[in-house]
DNA sequence: CTGAAAGCGCTTACAG
DNA sequence: CTGAAAGCGCTTACAG
């Protein structure tokens, strides 16, 4: 493997010129340039990442937790999240190390990977409410980008989408289109994003003097979306219209309004989230789904670049996101059946 | 953060000695090396791998390309492998580094991760029948070693269980228990370990004079098992046993033998292999399911170890490993209907 | 615009 | 048993 030294005795340069006209600076003349960066093409140059690091100070290398549900219900979005932020710290010369969380204490992976390695700085994902990594990393002054909220006022960088406007929007949407019973099938309360979820549901109709029985919050399975559904809609004033988490539930919703018999949206409406996941998706349901979305994918670049920008000194308030889900109508929403037989 | 510097200022001993006190080579003092460790740990100092990365020429990171299926049905296994590996690799300081396989070309995510980085070898995972990334990696003279096996004669580092002999077993033991028409539910064939089932599978039928019409290869869900048993089942003459690639396969044809009114296993055997995921566990059948066995995360560790040995040098002939399932037999098979009625 | 020098934190022959 | 020295391959003040 060529180095520095060999493109420098190559040309009579010293090591320092060369190093400078690959890294791009500004003083050093453009023949210079040119012939160095031709040589060190010849030679096949490839800059040795371990000795940059050493005198850098940084190892190129940030961490994630990976959390093993026995329910496995995470795959879908922790294999998006992991491609998208692995091309990501990819395109700056930076590795995605991973450690697997087996454990009770939540902290303790974080804990062995800075014990035992050069971690420049952490990316945390599914928050819990109040995500006590926070307070271990912030206290030990490590870097670190959150994706999502886990509190209302977070004082490190962070990116995500305002969960609470998600549900208030798609409520309030079909406030707007007659629907006064309306269910939640939500996520399990103890991730972050479900939480605010719910809060955003709760808030918005109560905003709108309506009654809120109808909520389940639960593991995104099709298989519970199907089951909660089918057991409100046995309900003698069953809901008119479902907010669903996800896709995935809004699939099991679907089907249990089928088997009662209903059609979506002549009797049902159905509104889901939807994270742009390569499996289920809103476009295939038949009729297509009115979701809000927010592909997941579409955070990884901003999350690789905050944590970098991070570590190059931005101060954390400067890096702190939250998003607007975007609103995409489709067929499976519509007036309830109550108003359209009063308005004709 | 404290260095090798400053413990040898505090104790007013060269770097050397401190280095070797550390490292535990033989010739330090006991005394010497009693209170360089003791100050080490008051001064909590942790080397630091970058530097040591550095002087001994490796990276102390191992590379693995993760394929993303749109189908996911690898998943289960794939993260069953990463928190294996990433334990495994840990207790030898090593870091596990992932790219992700977007794209059509398979050796490409290779060819970016050792341009981009220093990788000191890889882990290859999930086979297809002679890989493509194996002639790669040999080509170059990159140490790496396979899980499973893509051909008859490796020529390098590789670990797996012998899949012929899967099928074999299996077939062979129906075989004792009266069976004729067996059937074979396999994995998709571009996987090397399904293809290695079916020759395994064929032969071993051929052997015992036994039609091979009811073999099925397609991707692993349950619902693919079920389809699959349903339409053998409904045949003028049905197999009277089952093997499956996996657990989760066997799930779906148990529901087949359910829902056509046959019981398990006094009309229909069933047989599957078992990688011992935490899901859909052969225990929790009813009956229990006949399996042979060999649980995925048992491989882990020697993949690991089997790759920094040969970093270290060990050749390959020497870490060449094909074990044997385990033949598990518990209530899903018993002897054919027509033993019985002839034996009576 | 270029070079000589120091240094990042280790390891390891080579002496003694 | 311990130390002084060289070196891994870079980067970056400091001179000129």
């Amino acid at each position: 493997m060529a180095t520095l030294k060999d493109i420098s005795a190559e040309l009579g340069l010293s090591v320092a010129t060369v190093s400078r006209a690959l890294n791009g600076f500004p003083e050093v003349n453009i023949k210079t340039r040119n012939k160095v960066k031709e040589t060190a093409d010849r030679l096949g140059y490839r800059p040795n990442r371990i000795a940059q690091r050493l005198v850098t100070g940084r190892s190129g290398m940030v961490g994630m937790i990976v959390k093993i549900k026995p329910d496995m219900s995470a795959d879908q979005t922790f294999f998006e999240m992991l491609t998208g932020l692995t091309a990501a710290l990819a395109t700056h010369e930076t590795d995605l190390v991973l450690a697997v969380d087996q454990e009770a204490d939540p902290v303790l992976p974080y804990t062995k990977l800075l014990e035992r390695d050069v971690i420049d700085g952490f990316i945390l994902n599914a928050p819990v409410p109040n995500d006590p990594r926070v307070n271990y990393l912030q206290e030990r002054g490590i870097p670190f980008v959150l994706h999502g909220q886990d509190r209302r006022e977070p004082t490190y960088p962070n990116y995500g989408i305002d969960n609470l406007a998600v549900s208030a929007d798609a409520v309030r949407m079909l406030f707007n289109l007659g629907h006064r019973r309306i269910a939640l099938i939500n996520g399990e309360l103890h991730s972050a994003y479900a939480a605010d979820r719910l809060d955003g549901f709760r808030d918005a109709m109560t905003t709108l003097d309506l009654s809120t029985v109808n909520i389940r919050n639960d593991a995104v399975f099709e298989s519970h979306g199907y089951t909660h559904a089918l057991d409100m809609l046995a309900q003698p004033s069953a809901p008119t219209a479902f907010v669903c988490a996800t896709t995935v539930i809004a699939a099991g919703v679907v089907q249990a309004i089928k088997d009662r018999g209903f059609c979506m949206p002549q009797d049902v409406s159905v509104i889901a989230h939807d994270d742009a996941l390569p499996l289920t998706r809103a476009i295939n349901f038949d009729p297509a789904l009115t979701v809000t979305r927010a592909p997941l994918r579409d955070a990884c670049v901003p999350l690789a670049e905050m944590l970098l920008a991070h570590l190059n000194g931005t101060p954390a308030d400067k890096l702190q996101v939250k998003l607007n889900a975007e609103m995409i109508v489709r067929g499976s929403t519509g007036p309830t059946p109550e108003r359209k037989v009063d308005g004709t």
